[in-house]
DNA sequence: ACAGACCTACTTTACGTTCAGTAAGTTGGT
DNA sequence: ACCAACTTACTGAACGTAAAGTAGGTCTGT
């Protein structure tokens, strides 16, 4: 059919080409994994052959680090840390409507690189560091100022809510159906109980 | 006990050598995922060819539903579901322990068959339903029995427990030096504290 | 006319699977 | 006790396919 197109048109050429390849990348890594896709499927869903994909990429594992560095830009720019926990996780749940395609990337990631060698490996063990240090640190603040009750050991607690957004986001990915809503806003409950300071005496 | 079948200690040889193909199956699905391992390499920790490896089993796919079928049987006969959140608790804790090489494999595949379309999809589905109703259930039992507070949704708890436990699996194997202890004790605390019936009026 | 974007055609490698055949038991008849 | 027919377990080599990556050319806007 396209005769007259010989090449596709070079309207989407460059960044933005390179833009669509990245977000093809992402949206098909959650659906099926790293090692089950393909360049020839992620270049026909970006609409380029997979010669054109290596064009702006040098290879697949390259492609791989750069559609998690734009991940990690876009986190960056448009979601900020600090802030209440809870607050905090009303942001994360409104995340699983606005922007549903971007949910799981790194947890998908995550199960295929669980051996040390594995090329992601490193990278996703220092995050999820990160993360819980992140989290812990939240706590220490709320109980340093007298906000969260001081008998709680901040990094557990980190390390459980990393546990429970983690597993939530595994869980909705394989079944969409489970209503986000009623379980975060429980887990918010619960967490805002266990964290609250009690009123009097020992 | 069955001396008379046939052939009866040729085919125990094949038993053995069959099991022992579904150890090294679990063992390194868990470390690199389904799709990141070969027939090869199963066969060879297994001491076999790739050939012989499918004289047992007629395919890759089929190896893997075994593997599965004899995971659940091995879960069948080694836990019964029942008895309380928190001992249930205890009790995954400590497996993580007794059988560290077993967790992680519905994990590790759930990730690798979120496509509707994927092999396991269906199957891993349907476990994650019965898994969330009957905590959901034990949660119901408790209340009706007056142990729990009933102003809490089974479902939404039964969901976030599992997704805490989904998590801290998929922590853990990413980082084993993360404290299971420390966090399956304060998670627990928690979910006492959140599921106990209050002291009095309103 | 040049450079970057992109294509077709090809090479290479890896992997699942098949196949023909061998080794080692097992069984039942003599 | 022995042998022929049979069964299971397994190997080595080969095949087909799919996928990553390469070579070298073509198109298009500047």
């Amino acid at each position: 059919m396209s005769k007259q197109r010989p090449y596709a048109t070079l309207l989407a050429k460059g960044e933005d080409r390179k833009q669509r390849i990245l977000d093809a990348t992402q949206r098909l890594v959650v659906r099926h994994g790293w090692r089950g896709i393909t360049l020839a499927q992620i270049a026909r869903e970006a609409g380029v052959s997979p010669a054109g994909l290596l064009h702006h990429f040098a290879s697949k594992e390259q492609l791989l680090h750069a559609a998690l560095d734009a991940r990690d830009a876009y986190d960056e720019t448009h979601f900020q840390a600090g802030g209440d926990i809870v607050e905090q996780m009303s942001l994360l749940e409104a995340r699983f409507r606005e922007v549903p395609e971007q949910i799981g990337t790194y947890a998908v990631l995550l199960m295929e690189n669980l051996d040390a060698q594995a090329p992601l490996h490193e990278r996703l063990r220092v995050k999820q560091h990160s993360n819980v240090d992140q989290v812990a640190g939240e706590i220490r603040r709320g109980q340093s100022e007298g906000r969260y009750r001081t008998d709680i050991d901040p990094t557990a607690k980190a390390v459980e809510v990393m546990a429970f957004l983690h597993g939530v986001e595994a869980m909705w990915l394989l079944d969409p159906a489970i209503s986000l809503p009623d379980v975060f806003l429980e887990y918010t409950a619960t967490l805002i109980q266990r964290l609250a300071v009690p009123p009097a005496g020992s």
